[in-house]
Parts: structure tokens; C-alpha cells; sequence
DNA sequence: TATTGAACATACCAAGGGTATGGCCAATAC
DNA sequence: GTATTGGCCATACCCTTGGTATGTTCAATA
């Protein structure tokens, strides 16, 4: 019965380079802390939150549950500390695209392919798109949601549509955003799911194209939102 | 402890108009498996799949889990019945708001009125929207949403664009089909979930309408969606 | 050197989905 | 009319799993 009961504080590889505001046993905590996320986010991905159990997760990280709950108030709490990291990764990469280029219609169509590729990104798509507003409950997602990715998209949207046409209102720039953003989260399903992805992508760009052409056309020729009423 | 072991196979109320082709067996049978549904469909809306237990279902509709898994194979089988049943009955009535009018026009804009909507009734918000695609998996649920939403939605869409441009494909359509869907899904949680509801609706019927007016003006220029590439 | 508390491990509990088994009675056969 | 069968459902039980309660170790500070 000689149980290899290794790995008591004793990680197999010690963070290496020693940061200096930390002491050893905020390292190794902080190590736990982020296998843990990680194993989590690679398992969320793969098997879906319902389906992935914390026995596995704390298995994945070589801890125990006490190590779990001792981080994380629970496997939601986990589960929604994985959701900001991926959110916040993706709007990062959206925003570096969109410095690339000054113009705000080129800005724009980087920003919407970027994220459109991030949007077929399993990890987004499992963890954000497809689980999102399940496991965290609509409230909490959106709250989420609004504090990154989204936002980025919400910028997007309000330096089309106030190019062509000043007197659109926050309210109505956010209505907007919230068409494209839903609008391109599916597109982002159909296309990953699509018999040749890279087809069905080029087309979700054509059409994304021909709808903002539209708008600009729109603007081009005086015609305002608010003149639809 | 002269418990009241009741209801053995004697519902409280048996079915009265005695339905030609079946035995009475027969219909106490039905009678138990559409009860289980409803109360599965009420409970599914209020709190959501994984935070409705099958004891609550079962102790809903005054029966055992016997009775539930005589009927169901299971939980999500369950939650798939309650889910085809609220897709078709959407699906029905926009279907019904479309043939009011003739014009492509009108009955488009009647067809995604009357969507956004069904989109907004919290039983078709929680069952479909929210919790579909986790529930069911992307891929079950994408088939049941062909098979009665989204074709309605196809079919508005396809009307619309090919009224201005004949010469888009089948893969054109579905793709603004799905753009137009998720778009319109979205707009559904924005709408419930902001402070004046109706002033939201007011402001998405006008986006779209935009948009809409953006597709029809670049069809009457002659612009086609294959000059974009 | 003593003490404290962060950072875990271990053992356990209760809820809930699923299964195995059996009983009852309407429908059918004879 | 009697016997038999199978659909319909109830009861009892199992097992996974999220969560908790408690114990243990050891680095950091006094």
C-alpha cells in the first residue's frame, strides 16, 4: 500500500523564475490557481460544463478538491473565471487587429473578420457562444459580455454608422450592435459546422459586406435611421 | 397513515370527449404524457433544465418517474419533446402573421415582426434561445431549429433578397438567413432585458427596417451581392 | 522558538438522474 | 366467462457528483 502521496506543496516543476513580489507559497498557489483554470478551460471546451466534473478537473491538475474549493467558490465560479479570460483574450485580439489600419471602414471589416475567426474558435464557441447564457444565466453573461468582447463590436458598430450619419444616439448604436454581434455569433456556428468552412466563411463575409455597402449607400444619399419611422 | 395512495389509473379528470380511435387505456396514457410535458415546459421556463429536477416534474403532473421514463427514455429526450413542441408552435404563428398580407415586402416585415416577437416570449427564450444549444448540443439543435423556425425565416429572407436580385444561390440565402436569425435571437434577450422593453422593440424594427431599406435601394441600383467579392 | 494562517488533503453527505423489479388492469384470445 | 398478455405505471435502489466539514502541513511572522 505505499500510495505514491507525492505532491503535497511540492509541485513536480516549481515556477521557475522567481517573481519578486511573491514568496514561495504565493507561487505555488498562484501555480494551482492557474492549472486549475487551464485544466478547466481545455476540459469546459471539450466535454461541455455539464458534462466535465470537478473530479476530473482537480484529477487534470494532479490537486484535490480541497485545492478547488479553497480558489474557486464553486464549479460555476470556475467556470466563469475560464469565461472572462477567453472574453478578454478575444477582445484583445479584436482590438489589435483594428490598430493595424486608421481608416474606419477598413478597421471595421479587420475588426469583423477577426471576429469572425474568433468566433470559430472552439474555446469561444463552447465556453462563450454555446454555454454562455446557459450556465452563467442570461443577467450574468451580458454583464460580461458588456465588460469586453461586446464593447469592442459596440465601438465597431458606432464609427460605421456615425461615418454616414451623425444623429444616431448611443441607444440606437447599441440596437446595432446587438444586431451584428448575435448576428455574427451565429455565423460563427454555421460556419465552423459548415462542410467547407472556409466557403461558408467567405460568404458570411460577402453578405456582411453587402449589408454594410447597403448602409453606407444609405448614408451616402442623406437618409438617415430615424427617417425610417 | 391512511395515506391517500390515490391515483393508481384513475385520473382525477378522465379525458371527456372520448377520442374515436383510442381505447381508454389509451388515452389516460396520452393524458399522462402530454401533462408531464406541459408541467416539463412550465418548469424548464422558470428554472431552467439543469435546475429542474425530475422529481419536481413528476410530483408537477401528480405521477412517479415511472410513469417519466415509460414515456421519455429520459431527461433531455424529455426536454427535446418540450423543445420541438415550442419550435412548431412558433413556427406556426409567424407563419400565419405571413399569409395576412401578398406583398414580399409586407409579409417580411410582418414574418420578422411577429418572430421578434415569439423571440421575446420568456418560454421560447429559455427552451430555444438560451438553453438549446447547451441542452441539446449545437447539432441536434440546429437540426430541430431546420426543420420549423428557421426555415420560416429562410423563406422570408429568400423572398426578400431575390425579390431585388435574382441571382443569389440556395447558400446565399442560408447564409443571410443565418445572420438575420441570430441577429433577430439576440434582439430578443436585448429586448426583454431592457428597462422599456417596448421602446427597445420600437428601436430593433427600425434597425432592421434600416438595413432592410440598405438591401432594397443597393437592388434598385442593379448592385448584386456577387459584385461585393 | 512559538504561533498563526494560508494552502491544501481526506472523508463524508445529500441531491438527483437513472435502473431494476414488480404490480395492476384493460384488451384480446379462446 | 375465463385465462393470458402486455401496456402503464409505482416502488425501491444504485451511483455519480457537487458541495461541506474537518484535519494536516508548513512558510511566514512575531
Amino acid at each position: 500500500m505505499a500510495k505514491s502521496s507525492v505532491s503535497k506543496l511540492v509541485p513536480k516543476v516549481p515556477p521557475l523564475p522567481s517573481v519578486p513580489g511573491m514568496s514561495r507559497r504565493q507561487q505555488f498557489s498562484a501555480s494551482t490557481k492557474k492549472t486549475l483554470i487551464e485544466v478547466a478551460e481545455k476540459l469546459f471546451t471539450e466535454h461541455g460544463y455539464a458534462s466535465t466534473s470537478l473530479d476530473a478537473i482537480v484529477a487534470g491538475a494532479e490537486v484535490t478538491k480541497g485545492a478547488l474549493y479553497h480558489h474557486f467558490s464553486g464549479k460555476q465560479a470556475l467556470y466563469e473565471v475560464v469565461f472572462e479570460k477567453v472574453e478578454a483574450a478575444t477582445a484583445q485580439s479584436i482590438d489589435a487587429a483594428m490598430r493595424e489600419t486608421k481608416d474606419p471602414w477598413e478597421q471595421a471589416r479587420a475588426g469583423l473578420r477577426t471576429f469572425l475567426e474568433a468566433v470559430q474558435q472552439p474555446t469561444y464557441r463552447r465556453i462563450v457562444v454555446q454555454e454562455g447564457p446557459s450556465v452563467l444565466g442570461y443577467q450574468r453573461y451580458r454583464e460580461q459580455e458588456e465588460r469586453s468582447t461586446f464593447t469592442v463590436v459596440e465601438d465597431i458598430v458606432a464609427a460605421v454608422l456615425r461615418a454616414g450619419d451623425r444623429s444616431v444616439d448611443d441607444e440606437m448604436v447599441a440596437t446595432f450592435a446587438r444586431l451584428f454581434f448575435g448576428a455574427m455569433s451565429a455565423a460563427g456556428e454555421s460556419v465552423t459546422e459548415a462542410s467547407d468552412p472556409e466557403d461558408a466563411a467567405d460568404r458570411i463575409e460577402l453578405a456582411v459586406t453587402y449589408l454594410l455597402t447597403g448602409v453606407r449607400t444609405l448614408a451616402e444619399q442623406g437618409v438617415r435611421v430615424e427617417d425610417m419611422r
